[in-house]
Order: structure tokens, then C-alpha cells, then sequence
DNA sequence: TCCGATTATTTCCATATGTGAATAATGTTA
DNA sequence: TAACATTATTCACATATGGAAATAATCGGA
């Protein structure tokens, strides 16, 4: 028995009077109405209607029923309704994961303009260059650079940006600037980036035309995140492997110089990731397409100049 | 879809955190469980728990969704067991009809006993003579002497009373006392008891042994309700026909006089009647029971002794 | 009192849902 | 990395429910 249907069924009989109006009204058949009232009325061992063909009579257990059974059905349609109603308009947390130098340099500086689009969505950013298990930690959405792992999410590609070299002034007064690849095994060292899982460093790659190296290079110091990455590049503490974007600023002030500028190391995919479903938020929806757009657009690293700017380290 | 049995299979998979131990508490098969929730999902167009065969995660708007279904499904199963509750316990108004002489002389005053067994019960007493309708009255159920006009309804049939002839000392000085049936038709005058339905007097009976009369008799004075009807024959207005159990205290202290006591105007049958029902209510049950304990045990006239009396009339 | 219009209910077949068995997926352990 | 135990899901058939047509019941009007 659908308990529901049958208290719908039975509040419209009391309203109407009537099973065959209260059929009318629910647009459902007479019959189905008389066998609903039937089931309702055997769950609850009462009579709640005493009928003939012509006259329907509230039986007062049945008239205390229908108060509280129509209250119950108002909350459940409220219930319904506000479900529904987050479907429909945007709204609610989202739980999104960043890299954290696409964080820092592309999306937070871009936020007003999503949030003046909606503004009733909320963001709880997870700034992390970890992979994080979207399931286990509850996280709606993703944003990855680089290979993907994970086979069952859904990833749209949003974007690429470039991996070039670069280090500070100071650090190259001491070790020279090298001419090739070759040469940063004489001698140099460069920022190492550890992936968290594996643990391992990543390799430079110096790809020139149809020319291209993976180097695995000494280093002084690693980490795996790329704001601390940068960080550790601007302090001379070696060369780095950084995204094109994220280094504007420091070019301009001298704080970075570019190193070996005809190789770079190759593109690096962007993707939003998220789990599949059948039933994707609304806010979701948007957020995805949202960050599609500004990826998409070239526009997302426009805000960088006004960003913030990491200490750079001796100019020497 | 029964959206009830899915949300109380969303809240268990929410508490236990795994379909297969909620499946299990709820003592339903897993793929119903699993059909539930994706019933459920579909019809609020939301994914509610994240899950894989090994782990199930509350997303967050099924935790919300969560907090709100069980508060409903805690006032739906109040709701039903407030129902539950009152056919167990007999408790709730019951709406009685009952001839007025039996009311006065035999139902009223046994109640007290009535009320010692059944305190939670309260009684809405209809106290007429006229056949009224059931349904249309909503009166849950009837006492009724003589034939049967309803085919319909349930009579359970709990004892009988005989109908007997009397007047007032005062009426029988001024006309005699008869010594036949058939010396009624000689100046006397009877009290008119007619059915309110057809409006016409009811006739007199006689019989005695073998031989019987049934005879439509002049009046002066004709009621509907056999309590004025008693009234009227104290008042010397008469010869009245009443029964038995009602002329007790009058016989007693003079203020009737026994008339014809050879002859009697054959038993009337009491019942008590009732609506057909399937889900009849415990109070109408406990009701009907010891009503036809009382009329049936002899004890119902008990108390008739320390009832109300009637004003006689002029004892001439 | 009888007839007819209206309405609740029943019947029987079509459709939807429930459920046992089988399959697919997951994640821990050796 | 492979094997295995556990668990969510799917599949196919059995059972339950929905609904059109027919029937039964009611009650007002002539």
C-alpha cells in the first residue's frame, strides 16, 4: 500500500465529500480511490468514512485523522518541494578541490565574478595538490592538472597552461646559466616536486621541436605544493618547473628570469572532475560550467597582476 | 513508488551506513533497499548517498534531507499509533440512541456501572423515540424495541419487556374499570402513542391464552415519546399500554392501577442495533456487550426502585 | 411504489513492483 | 599484484496493484 496516496486520497474524499469528486480532483480512477480508502482504512483498523452510494459521512476517528494526516502531508510536500527547489535554483555548499597555485593565481581572484552570478551558492575550497578521494571526503568536484587517475570520475577538459624554467638572479650569479639540458647536470640544482602519493620527484622534461629530455636532477629542497614550490624558486634555492601564469609578475620585476627559454616542458592538461550521477546538483552544474568558462576563455590567470606577490629571495 | 517505505529505508542506510544492515533491520531484501533509494533519488531528482559496494556516504543534501524525513516519519508513526491506541484501549465519545423510557428507567441508572468498567469512554445520548438514521446522525448505535425497519443494519437482539395495560385511580372512578377488551369501545379513552415515522397511533394488543384483539381505540391525548406517554396516564388522561418494568413504583404507591391484568399486549423484542462495519471500534464493542449484559441479565430494571418518579395525578 | 440517475464497489486483465539468484564492483590482505 | 570476502546492483520471473468495464447500491422525484 502507498500510505501517501491513500492520506491524499482520503483528505480529498473528506474535502469533496465525495469519492467520485475527490477522483476527479486527483485525476485518478474511482476505483482506485475506493480501494485506497479500503487499505488505508485496514492498516489502520478504523473506519474512517461511513458511505453509501450517495452520502460520505466522516466518522469522528476519522475526522481526528484527516487534521493530522493533512498537517503530515503539507510537511512532506514542503519537504518535497524544497528539494526540488534546490534543484532547481542553484544554491547550497559545494566542497571543491584546487591545486593551490591555480587557486591562489586563477580561480579565488576570479570568485567575485561567480559569486555576483550566484550568489547563494556557497564554496568550501579544499587548496591541496594532493589527490584527494572525492567520495571518501565528501568533495563535489575537483580541479587537476596532469595526468588523471582516477577512471570513473567524469573529467571535462577545461584549459591548458605551459611548464617553463625559470630561477632567481642570485641563483644564477652562483651557478651560471646554462646553455642546454645537458648542462644542469654540471653543478645546478632545481626545486623538486613530489607527488603525494608516490612520494617520488617528478621529472624535468625540456622538450625543443622534435628534441626532448626527461631529467631527473639533483635537488636541494622538494615539496608538493606549487605555491611553495614558487616560493622556494624566488628564494634561489635552485631552478624550478613552474606554470607559465603563475610567474608573470616576477618576470616583470626581475624576480624570476627565464632559464633555457627555447625548451619548455611540454602542456599541461587541465580538468574539473567530478563523480558520475545521475542527479547532479544544480550548483554543481553551474560551478563546472562556471570554471569551464574561465579556463576555457584564456581569462583565468587575467586577474594575476593584482594578486598577491610571494617574497622574493636576495637579488644579488 | 511507496515514497514512505523508501525514505524509512533511506534513514536506516543512514544510520547503519551500509544497504546490506539495513536491508537486514528493516527484514527486506537487499535489491528492494537498493531499489528504494534509487526510487527515491529519482523522484526528489537528487543524489542522496554516495556509495560503492563497499562504502555508502551521506552526501550533503541527503544528510539534510535525513534530518526532515525522520522527523516525519516520527509524526506518521505517532499518527498511527495514536489510531492504534484508541481501538485498544476503548476510550473516545460514542454516540447512543435511546428510547426514552429505557433511557430513564433502565439505561441512565445502571451507567455508573458502566463508567466503572470503561472510564475513558465518554456517551453522547440520544434519548428519543424516533428511528433515527445512523448514518446520517453518525450515531454509532441504537437500542430499539419492537419490529425492525432497517434490514441493513446489524441487531443484536439483548432481551424483551411486556407490555401491559394501566390507568390512573382517578380515570378509572370516572369511567369504571372494564372488564373486556371490547368494553373499551364504551366511553373509554386510551393514551395515543403514535410512531413518528407514519404518524399513526400505534393499535392496542390483547391476548390472552388463544384469543387476542388488536384494537384502535379513541383517545384524548397521543404522544410520541413513552416517557409523556406515562406522564399522560398518571395524569388520569387514559389507559395507557406500557411496559412492565417502567409502572413498578407507580403500582407500588397507588398512582397506577392494573387494567385488564388477564390480558397483555405480547413481548416486545429489544435490540440493540448497529452499523456493518469491518473495523469495528473497541469502545462500540464494550459497549454492546454490557448493554446486552444489562438488558439481558433481568438486571436492567434493577435500579427503577430508587429512579426518578413521575408526578401522579389526582388520586380521586 | 417504482424508476432512473448517480455513485461506490467488484471483477478481470494489463502493468508495475517485489524478490531470489546471479553478477559486478570494491577494497583488504597475503 | 592477485585472490578473496563482502556488498551493491541487475535480471528474470512471481506476485501485487492499477484501472476500464461491469455491477450493485442508493435515494430523490414522479
Amino acid at each position: 500500500m502507498d500510505q501517501i496516496a491513500a492520506m491524499r486520497a482520503f483528505a480529498r474524499v473528506v474535502e469533496a465529500g465525495s469519492f467520485s469528486r475527490a477522483a476527479d480532483l486527483l485525476d485518478t480512477p474511482k476505483p482506485t480511490v475506493t480501494k485506497l480508502i479500503q487499505q488505508l482504512e485496514a492498516h489502520l483498523r478504523t473506519k474512517l468514512l461511513n458511505r453509501s452510494t450517495r452520502r460520505v459521512a466522516v466518522t469522528p476517528d476519522g475526522a481526528a485523522y484527516y487534521e493530522r494526516a493533512v498537517a503530515l502531508l503539507t510537511d512532506l510536500d514542503e519537504l518535497d518541494g524544497s528539494m526540488a527547489h534546490s534543484q532547481a535554483t542553484p544554491s547550497g555548499r559545494l566542497r571543491v578541490d584546487v591545486p593551490s597555485s591555480l587557486a591562489l593565481y586563477a580561480l579565488i581572484p576570479a570568485l567575485p565574478d561567480f559569486f555576483a552570478r550566484h550568489p547563494d551558492i556557497q564554496l568550501d575550497l579544499g587548496v591541496t595538490d594532493r589527490t584527494v578521494d572525492l567520495l571518501a571526503e565528501n568533495v563535489d568536484c575537483a580541479i587537476r592538472g596532469g595526468d588523471l587517475s582516477d577512471p570513473t570520475l567524469i573529467a571535462r577538459r577545461i584549459g591548458e597552461v605551459r611548464l617553463m624554467h625559470y630561477a632567481a638572479p642570485a641563483y644564477l650569479k652562483r651557478h651560471g646559466m646554462p646553455e642546454h639540458p645537458r648542462d644542469l647536470y654540471q653543478g645546478h640544482r632545481v626545486i623538486g616536486y613530489f607527488n603525494a602519493r608516490t612520494g617520488r620527484p617528478a621529472a624535468f622534461d625540456m622538450v625543443r621541436g622534435e628534441e626532448s629530455y626527461e631529467l631527473h636532477l639533483p635537488y636541494a629542497v622538494a615539496t608538493n605544493d606549487s605555491t611553495a614550490y614558487l616560493a622556494a624558486g624566488l628564494a634561489g634555492l635552485g631552478i624550478t618547473q613552474t606554470i607559465e601564469p603563475m610567474v608573470g609578475p616576477y618576470l616583470e620585476s626581475g624576480a624570476l628570469v627565464r632559464v633555457l627559454p627555447e625548451w619548455h616542458a611540454g602542456p599541461i592538461v587541465l580538468h574539473v572532475v567530478y563523480a558520475p550521477n545521475r542527479h547532479l546538483s544544480s550548483r554543481l552544474r553551474v560551478f563546472v560550467d562556471w570554471v569551464a568558462e574561465l579556463f576555457g576563455s584564456g581569462g583565468a590567470y587575467r586577474h594575476a597582476a593584482a594578486s598577491l606577490m610571494l617574497a622574493a629571495g636576495p637579488r644579488g
